[in-house]
DNA sequence: CACTCAGTGATACTGAATATCACTCCATGG
DNA sequence: CCATGGAGTGATATTCAGTATCACTGAGTG
């Protein structure tokens, strides 16, 4: 298991290779959600872009997901929260105080999933897997 | 690992144990969703009884869900689904067809998720593991 | 049997996301 | 070097899930 954080390169990039332009508001919005480390809704980038609609958030953020540049996820009341993905194929911890999301990969949970998937009925097409957490930064203060 | 149905007891009397009134549209609530093998939605529930407000729905939802007889759980879209708990600690199939959902046990998962607990900064205070399948039903046709 | 408070339904509202639609940019092809 | 057509956009309206509010009702206690 291990916690990487490597920097995506040019994602602008990526969604030009797969037919989209390169636009203003675009490149706004990913250059907003690349510094944003502990995930980020879609609000948030609006509110940060006034002059961009709420639909362009929405659609960039959709093509985002798509292209696999970022995904979604969802924390213990369901409130939706995006993240920049940083690692190829991951999952996620959300800390159920502050929210902070991190990202994990563990080579023992493909493992997992393929010993699983011969032992229920139809073809597992993917999964999602969320450790809710109470993180250090939180846990600090207890300490105290 | 299982896939159990085992029917639960009583529901209104796990309610009243939590000091809630058994109330009638509490019973009907719970009398419908007990039928509902594939799970469903709040909007579903709301709809088979005319007679009970859109929150009294919501309202018992929520209780049920704090005394762990249902669960929540997202579809890959994010749509939002319920379904009755049969099995103490369990995790989800979800078909990514028909939206049926499953419900399965993996003594395996507790023990990954103990494992990775030892690698991660923070308390693991819960975890949510959805698999997406495509179930039998919806295989058969495609095999014809 | 009266009182009171948990529970209820109607209604309004919030937050996340999509649909619609006229407008604009932009990239290419004449 | 325009002009045209489609990708992309912003404003706005709408949907969908869920919560807040609030006056009312009814179940169980004293």
């Amino acid at each position: 298991m291990t916690t990487i954080l490597t920097p995506r390169p040019d994602i602008m990039a990526i969604l030009e290779d797969r037919g989209y332009r390169a636009t203003a508001p675009r490149r706004a919005i990913i250059q907003i959600l690349e510094r944003k480390q502990e995930g980020f809704t879609a609000e948030e980038i609006g509110s940060e872009l006034p002059g961009v609609g709420r639909a362009t958030v929405f659609r960039t953020l959709k093509l985002l997901l798509e292209a696999g540049v970022i995904c979604r996820l969802n924390l213990l009341d369901g409130a939706p929260k995006y993240s920049l993905s940083r690692v190829e194929h991951h999952h996620h911890t959300v800390c159920v105080r502050c929210g902070n999301v991190g990202e994990f990969r563990a080579a023992t949970v493909e493992r997992l999933m393929r010993a699983i998937g011969s032992d229920i009925p139809g073809d597992i097409v993917g999964h999602s897997i969320e450790l809710y957490v109470i993180c250090e930064r939180c846990l600090e203060p207890e300490a105290a």
